[in-house]
RNA sequence: GGCCCUAUCGUCUAACGGUUAGGACACGGCCUUCUCAAGGCUGUAAUCCGGGUUCGAUUCCCGGUAGGGUCACCA
């Protein structure tokens, strides 16, 4: 039985891509689907964009997406940092040893050679290769130096760095989205692959890892295309066996460039916290770049799964559409139960401040759901509930009636629900039949009454049924609302 | 610019050479209706272009075009 790995290596920036979310999620599928692993790597080996933190709220942005992973750093019960799996460390930046222990093998077989040149130099050369229109590569000035002149160098203890010596030839591979990917091997430039800082850069410690960590095939963005070539050298050169390769179409702004910041927000952190829930999220995600079926829009993960097929998956960027998201959000809130949503609902309410009541807010999540696409949207919401929102006396009117009809029809409505016994209260229905029996009884029309009920009670013009609103404020506040519109005519 | 990847409605996608090219979002209409939603029905809307291969190409091949990615001691 073979044993299929996954990894996701995010960035140590601090929060968790959009982009970086699928592919962690299509890893995880993957994995699943083939009753394999999936390993968290953390590829913290850029110290100059280290960010305290970062990688404890990576791991809870997972966490709150549900992407659970069978190895890497997780949090315990105090949120410390603590690791599953018999493969680690899984933070890079505890590897250093591992990297440059393989660094020297590489160096012993000369797949790799030490670099003195300043990066001024580096830069001066690509100027001129530029300039030249030639391809801007390392011109290899260093492995024209004798041992002798490199052992000099080292014991004057100049900064280095090693470069992978890129081989003549072609390099060629199956990616299971794309098929036969072949490159030249003249298009690859002599890799940096230990940092004079010491650290390595990501194609080493990324082989290095993956082979170590029995990784059997490698998901990740489009973007690495280019780099496969420097990654295949180096299996090769340590004489391990090349994984499998999946490379993931990029998700794209509206203008179709790679999602960025700058075009809107691209953390799930952002998405969570406007209110989008993570099912829905995750739902909205696994689709861009994959649908198993024809006619159907909701799935959850674990109903993906079994349907995930790595080689199904499109091979074209996809646009991020946050109104299809929407639908989607407003999909996944109508299937929550009024409870659901008050729990859901209630760390927006407290963030902004605002204590609702936890009976009044029951029952505005009841009438409000249907109309909520985000859960942050029940903020503004709530404060129709709790005050009657400032109105002119003109919103009460029926469009197809007249203002003395309005105030005629509140002050006869008053004494309908005054008169209403009190158990009507407690049922939609009820309010509803009692209602409608009154418009029948006087032989009324459902407009000259209903508008201004509805107006009167929620100061909107547009807004639940006038029954929900009975049922949501009760009869005392209801009675409230109605002697305040009929004020509304008088002042 | 070199190299690489990609190309079905505006957007996300389905269609393993033969379909009236399907679904979803958005948009329009109708129904429902006191309003807004939700829901139901429905309409507009796509195979980038040009060559091949084939009885037959959205599908396979080649070329063009367009878009994207990548060319760091970042991942």
């Amino acid at each position: 039985m073979s044993l299929v790995v996954t990894r996701f290596p995010p960035s140590p920036t601090g929060y968790l891509h959009i982009g970086g979310l699928r592919t962690a999620l299509y890893n995880y599928m993957h994995a699943r689907k083939l009753g394999g692993k999936f390993v968290l790597r953390i590829e913290d080996t850029d110290r100059e964009r280290y960010v305290p933190g970062a990688v404890e709220s990576l791991i809870r942005s997972l966490d709150r997406m549900s992407l659970s992973y069978n190895e890497g750093p997780t949090l315990n019960a105090k949120g410390e940092i603590v690791e599953v799996g018999n493969h680690g460390p899984y933070i890079q930046s505890q590897r250093l040893p591992i990297y440059l222990e393989h660094a020297k093998m590489l160096l012993a077989s000369r797949h790799a050679y030490y670099c003195f040149c300043s990066k001024d130099r580096l830069d001066t050369v690509r100027k001129e290769q530029e300039l030249a229109k030639m391809p801007m590569k390392y011109d290899r000035a260093c492995t024209k130096l004798s041992q002798a002149e490199i052992e000099q160098k080292l014991s004057a203890s100049e900064p280095y760095v090693l470069r992978l010596k890129i081989p003549e030839g072609e390099t060629v591979i199956e990616d299971l989205i794309r098929g036969r990917i072949e490159i030249s091997n003249a298009e690859v430039d002599d890799q940096v692959l230990m940092k004079s800082d010491g650290y390595p850069t990501y194609h080493l410690a990324n082989v290095v890892d993956d082979h170590l960590m029995e990784v059997t095939c490698v998901i990740r963005g489009e973007e690495w295309i280019s780099s496969v070539p420097k990654h295949v050298m180096l299996y090769n050169a340590f004489g391990w066996k090349i994984p499998e390769f999946a490379h993931l179409p990029l998700i794209l702004n509206a203008d179709r460039s790679k999602l960025s910041k700058r075009q809107g927000d691209v953390a799930v952190e952002d998405y969570l916290d406007k209110g989008y829930l993570p099912e829905a999220l995750m739902n909205f995600v696994a689709l861009m770049g994959f649908n198993p079926s024809a006619d159907r829009e909701i799935f959850s993960v674990a109903e993906l799964i079994p349907l995930f097929e790595i080689s199904k998956v499109n091979k074209s960027g996809a646009v991020f559409n946050v109104e299809k998201l929407d639908w989607m959000n407003g999909q996944y809130i109508r299937t929550k139960s009024p409870k659901e949503l008050v729990s859901l609902v209630s760390p927006f309410l407290e963030r902004a401040g605002k204590s609702v009541e936890s009976g009044l807010l029951e029952r505005v999540c009841t009438i409000e759901q249907e109309r909520l696409v985000k859960l942050a949207d029940m903020v503004d919401l709530v404060d129709g509930y709790l005050t009657v929102p400032p109105y002119e006396a003109g919103m009460l009117v029926w469009k197809k009636s007249d203002a003395a009809d309005a105030q005629l029809q509140l002050k006869e409505l008053s004494l309908h629900i005054d008169s209403m016994d009190a158990s009507a209260f407690v049922d939609i229905a009820l309010l509803e039949a009692s209602v409608k029996e009154y418009i029948t009884r006087k032989s009324l029309s459902n407009g000259n009454v209903l508008w201004p009920l509805r107006v009167a009670l929620s100061g909107r013009s547009a807004s639940p049924s006038p029954y929900q609103l009975l049922w949501a404020f009760g009869r005392e506040e209801s009675l409230a609302r109605l002697r305040h519109a009929l004020n509304q005519f008088a002042a």
